[in-house]
DNA sequence: GTAAATGCAAAAACTTTGCAAATTC
DNA sequence: GAATTTGCAAAGTTTTTGCATTTAC
């Protein structure tokens, strides 16, 4: 696993806090990691795993999963669609489907797992914040 | 757009919440509705949007984007990857790479926008929740 | 010794819910 | 008139933050 730069101090918190998340097909909540953290580490606080799960994740040490964003965004048109989203101001918007070029739809097997859909989103950086940058 | 089956009484806040919804390419939060829809029913609540949000999204009359769930999920593996979601126990799993058939990555070009990469996320049950289906 | 990081607890942010009152059919 | 839905406010849930204390270097 990469190592973080800008953490200058390897508390026993944090490297166990790492050694715990450096596990294979594992995507587990904050809380998930707090309770597994707390058996080498007792005295952890759920805030100092947010902090480390947070600063982790800014260095791309970690990846958070489906992040929503602060808040849940709703979208009246139902058809099957993509979208992409700015990474900077969180904003959503509808790509078109002529602007996505494949082949053919994503196909998937996975044993034991029935597949209904998939969601494909798309980010980056909108022409705003792009220049902010 | 889809007329909602389970809805009883079509009251006038719930009307204009969902002539406010139906609009193109707008991806708005709960509170961004809330203050639409205050417009033209300035004495709607947010609990009200919110239980209405809800129930639309239930029907599949407008749908939850990156919805992320209850809690947030980290992934201590920040090597590119997909993952699949169980919809019934929110579980979160690696899909393999050679489980995903396409050509070719998927590309897009969207005017003022620069896209960085992109998250593709297949969802279904797992075989414990497929079977209590 | 000094500054970063922690633990604790309080606050913030977002969403859900109980209940009396209003409204739709 | 009956039952759904609302408005309000309170509570629930998840995440962030302030600050004194501890810890790594």
């Amino acid at each position: 696993m990469k190592t973080p730069t800008s953490i200058q101090r390897m508390t026993r918190q944090r490297r166990i806090l790492i050694e715990t998340l450096d596990r294979r097909n594992w995507h587990p909540t904050a809380e998930e990691v707090y309770h597994i953290v707390r058996k080498k580490a007792p005295k952890v606080s759920l805030g100092t795993v947010y902090r480390n799960l947070d600063i982790l994740s800014k260095e791309g040490v970690i990846a958070k999963i489906e992040d929503a964003g602060a808040q849940r965004r709703y979208d009246g048109n139902n058809k099957p669609h993509y979208h992409v989203k700015c990474l900077g101001c969180g904003n959503v918007w509808d790509v078109p489907d002529e602007a996505v070029s494949w082949v053919r739809e994503p196909r998937v097997r996975i044993p034991d797992f029935t597949v209904t859909g998939h969601r494909l989103l798309f980010e980056g950086y909108c022409f705003h914040c792009g220049k902010q940058k």
